[in-house]
Order: structure tokens, then C-alpha cells, then sequence
DNA sequence: AGTGAAGTGGACACGGCGTCCACTTACTCG
DNA sequence: CGAGTAAGTGGACGCCGTGTCCACTTCACT
């Protein structure tokens, strides 16, 4: 397996930066392949040459915010980070996950389409954490929960709520409340 | 406003069960307003003319089906109807909702198209519903855990969910757990 | 400079959407 | 009962997005 090409790597990284500003500009949802390409300048062909559609791109670009997240989850300090009562970890999680979604919800949105919410790489992250702290905390057959606990941070609710006119920490507080209310049940 | 014509009439019938067999026997997500025009031996036109788009003629096929939980929650007996403390309500809602994914996920899959799943009467009668639970309970400030605790039921979740390998009463007992926890921190 | 492979981009065919309108059918009233 | 009329029908049409394909260009290595 070659290194990757001059001309390849400036053409990923002018996609990346066009594909950002397009999400940001209009309805991340009706973003289409030939938006992304011409405003990155250029062909379709090349963007399905890595992106196998709008979504992957999408994926691609939260990936850089997620990442951070993920590793300050792994070994970063609490309460995010190991170390604190599962109930706090995952109070502090919400509170992450909510300001990232305030920060990108229109990426978050746009990975959403085609119903593929589950086969993200991050999906899966982010549930085996709350497993982990479920399973911590004790509480009995975890696997169902955690899917559902997860619920409440699917993009289009929290825009929903958002449009609602919900603030974020209004959103953060309930999530709070769920989350320190499950551990005094262990 | 005249009564409805006969012949229309018979292919508003013609057109629901033809739908709800193209529903139920290829993915939900991918039926075509062609699919039940065919189906159903009318023309696209036709369907237009009642239904803007595949998501109405599911949610009308549904909606046979939710007005009578509808009913039950608002003038049924306890624990789904009036009677019950609000945990066990809750906790009854949840399982309803469960049966009601479980014997109609199809239909709810296909709803969700193009994210209209908060645009739909059906939601808006759920968020109440749990919304007045929740006042009941003395939760404060409900609005945002409203939306959250109705979450777990997105249609997605629960086909995921049941595709992973869960069984109803799995989810069904998750879901319990949560309600009754909600109220012991009122 | 020459060579082969990697990369590019736009043309193409396909399929779904939503509209539009000439035609057909059912009700109504003389 | 037989026009007249409004409601209802259906398929053709144009549009747009998708994903593929392949002749051409660019790069990197020698």
C-alpha cells in the first residue's frame, strides 16, 4: 500500500473544509454529493472515491470532534474521565455529548440519514461506555438501558428541543436528573 | 363540503390494504409511493391526491391502531388509564408502546422518513400524555424530560434494539425500571 | 524523459418525486 | 331519465439526486 498521493491529500482536505462550510450553510439534511463537490471544486467521481455517500462525509468531520471526547471518557480527569461515581460519569457524559451536539448538531443531523444512526463507529463508542458505567453502578440487565439512555442524544431530538426553545442547560438538567436518578436504584 | 364519492371512497380502501401489505413484506424505508400505486392498481396521481407522501399513508395505517391506546390512556382503566400513581402509569404506557412497536415496527419505521417523527399528531399526543405524568409525579421543570423519556421508543431504537437480539419483555423491563426509578427522586 | 499506476471529473443511465391536465366517473337537478 | 357539472383518476412529463464507468490527467519512481 502506496503513501497517499500530493494531489489526493490537497483534494481530502479541500473536500473536508468545503463539505464544513456547506453543512453549516444550508439544511445539513438536504446537503447533496454535487454541493459538496462543487463548492470543494471538484468531480463527483472523486468524492465517491472515498465517501461512499454525503453521510460518510459527515461521519468524517464529527469524527475530529468525537475523537477528543472519546479519549477525555478513556483516561481524561473526572468527573468525564475514570475515577468518579458512575452516576457523576454519566451526568458529565450528557453534559459533553450536549454541548457537542450544540457545537455540530448539523453534522450530527446530516449522519443521520439513511437510517445508519446505529452502524456509525461512534454509536458503538459511545454505548459501551455507558454499559461499562451501568455495569458499575450495579444495575441489572444494562444491555436494553444503555440503547435507551442513549436515546435521549439522538441528534434530531435534541434540535428538537433546541427548536422548542429549550435552552442547552435546561436540556443538560434533565439529562442530569436521569442519570443520578438510575444509580440511587442500583 | 359534499360527502365523498363512491369510487373514491373504494380506492381509499383499495389503496390501505394494498399499503399495508407493501409495507409489511419489504423494508419499510424503501416502499414507493410507485410501489403502492401499483399494489394497490390506481395511478400516482391518485395517491397524491390524499397522501403527500409515503410517510401520511403510514402514519394513517397507524393511526387505526394508536387512537386505541389513545383512548385507553385517556378514559381506560389503571394502570394505562386515570387511577394509577404515575410511575405505574408510565411504566404501563412504556409496555403498550412496546407491543404496539413489536406488532407494528414496519409501519412505524416508515413514518420516520425525512424526519418528520415530531411533526406527526401521534407524538404530540405521547409528549402530553407523559408530560402530565411527569407534572403529576412533581418532577420539575418536565418539559425537557418529556421529550427525552419518550426517546427510547423512536421506532429506530426499538428495531435496533430487538435486532441485536433483545426480546420485548427485555426492553419492556428496562423501560419499567426507568419509570418507577423517575419517581422515587420526586 | 519515459512509464505505469493512482487519481480525476464529467457524462451517463436509472429511479423516485411531485405536478399537471385530458379524460372518466359518479352524483344532482331539471 | 338524460344532460350538466364537479369530483376523481391515471399516466406522461420534467426535475433532481444517485452511483458507475472510463477516457484522460497527474504524479512518483527510475
Amino acid at each position: 500500500m502506496r503513501p497517499e498521493r500530493a494531489d489526493a491529500a490537497r483534494n481530502r482536505a479541500k473536500i473536508l473544509t468545503a463539505a464544513a462550510a456547506v453543512f453549516a450553510e444550508k439544511d445539513p439534511r438536504t446537503v447533496t454529493m454535487d454541493d459538496v463537490a462543487k463548492a470543494a471544486g471538484v468531480g463527483r467521481g472523486t468524492l465517491y472515491r472515498r465517501y461512499p455517500d454525503i453521510g460518510s462525509i459527515a461521519v468524517a468531520l464529527l469524527d475530529e470532534h468525537e475523537t477528543g471526547l472519546q479519549r477525555e471518557l478513556m483516561e481524561g480527569p473526572p468527573p468525564l474521565g475514570p475515577g468518579a461515581p458512575p452516576a457523576d460519569r454519566l451526568a458529565a457524559f450528557y453534559a459533553a455529548m450536549v454541548d457537542l451536539l450544540e457545537a455540530h448538531g448539523d453534522l450530527a443531523l446530516a449522519t443521520e440519514v439513511g437510517g445508519k444512526r446505529f452502524a456509525v463507529g461512534a454509536y458503538g463508542f459511545w454505548r459501551a461506555h455507558v454499559l461499562s458505567l451501568l455495569r458499575e453502578a450495579g444495575v441489572p440487565s444494562p444491555e436494553a438501558l444503555a440503547d435507551q439512555l442513549l436515546a435521549p442524544l439522538a441528534p434530531d431530538v435534541f434540535v428538537h428541543q433546541r427548536a422548542q426553545g429549550l435552552s442547552p442547560s435546561q436540556v443538560k438538567a434533565a439529562l442530569a436528573r436521569l442519570a443520578t436518578v438510575l444509580s440511587h436504584s442500583a
